[in-house]
DNA sequence: GCAGAAGTGGACGAGCTGCTCCGGTTCACC
DNA sequence: GGTGAACCGGAGCAGCTCGTCCACTTCTGC
């Protein structure tokens, strides 16, 4: 059972292909998602019409290279959520999934602020649940303020990243430092409650998907 | 005194370059400094050249708008240096100062990612020394955990503003929320000490100075 | 080994943005 | 009210990026 969707590609086209993919995750990986087809086709040392006749959109090329990362983003949080330590589980899903998005520039700007909303929404719906237990279980341990939400957890790879986007040539490992600093602001015992209320779930995607970036 | 530096202006001529500044003020405080001598022309009602020839570069522009705005967050930082209470002082101010970037986008991405280091630069020397002060009186009342630097507080604004960039048309207040929270890490008792080193002063200036943005 | 289907690549046009330049206008001074 | 310097506006040019298109090449099935 070959499974080739619509009429399998001849074989030259599907060398290209490969090249395609391969160039496009280094030059994603490296210098993050604003990569033009030109680019891509000039590092594949291919046409561009080539690029454009596999990809058409950027979306297209996006989906194919993400796909297999973001599903292991999702299974890092599977693995987080069968922890006995709900504490333990939450710090080091965070961490791991920053760690990938420190390594894969273009990892990261499409998690947090995907053009293609698809992918990275459907691993939300897979992640949350997850962090939702977490969460409900160390506030039971007392390991985690009462007044945090899962909202206020998803918004900790934005914090964190604008830090690691800033000090990736500079100082490659400070969004560890604060990663911690910010983790210890959701521990007990607060001082007085937050103010304001967590972001429900549309505000949420709103947050990730209408973002297009902005010179800053 | 009638201080007027070189060669006054015609009366047309000046009346047309507070056209301009105007214009441009509400521009850059409603979309950004993604703004062009083309967009300022038409909303300022004035030919492209006439902008030009009063502000080649845009950092001319900018540094026109924003002298005066980044002189009152100087003054933030000075009146909250002067609290009794260096907790309260630290907070309240970063509170004032991301307040104004929350009204202002062309001011937040400014002070954030200055591509004029001169202004937003020299404001930082004189605000440094008082957040110093202010966290030095605050570890010994035991308000702020001793493992945190001038450098960390300097992070607060890019992480909370992170947040700001991406809730203002969602939820405009989310950045208290996230603000209270972060703040919090700052508070003792410390779980453990953080990890890694704060940034030394010449990385610091260079996660400000060098940061040109990126669609993400 | 041949036919034709599938695939290729990069020249090129369309569209956009930034900036200049100069014919015409307005102001300030006499 | 006349003169020349200062100033204005926006047409238009240069430079760039994106995506198409088609003459040519390569592969596959017979």
């Amino acid at each position: 059972m070959d499974d080739e969707g619509p009429t399998r590609l001849r074989r030259d086209a599907e060398a290209n292909r490969q090249r395609i993919l391969t160039a496009a995750r280094r030059l994603f990986s490296e210098t993050g998602l604003a990569v033009s087809h030109n680019d891509v086709a000039r590092a594949a040392e291919v046409g561009v019409g080539t690029v454009y006749r596999r990809f058409p959109r950027k979306e297209d090329l996006l989906l194919a290279l993400f796909e297999d990362q973001v599903e292991q983003v999702v299974r890092l949080a599977e693995t987080a959520g069968a922890r006995a330590d709900p504490w333990r589980g939450l710090y080091v899903f965070l961490e791991a999934m920053l760690q990938m998005q420190a390594d894969d520039r273009g990892l990261h700007e499409y998690l947090l602020g995907s053009q293609a909303p698809s992918l990275a929404g459907r691993a939300t719906e897979r992640i949350s649940p997850v962090v939702a237990e977490l969460l409900a279980r160390a506030k039971e341990l007392g390991q985690v303020r009462a007044d945090v939400e899962v909202a206020d957890v998803a918004l900790v790879p934005v914090l964190v990243g604008a830090v690691l986007d800033r000090t990736r040539g500079v100082a490659p490992d400070q969004w560890r430092r604060v990663l911690a600093l910010v983790m210890d602001g959701f521990r007990p015992p607060a001082e007085g409650s937050l103010p304001g209320q967590p972001l429900d779930p549309a505000q949420l995607e709103q947050v990730f998907t209408s973002w297009k970036g902005r010179s800053a």
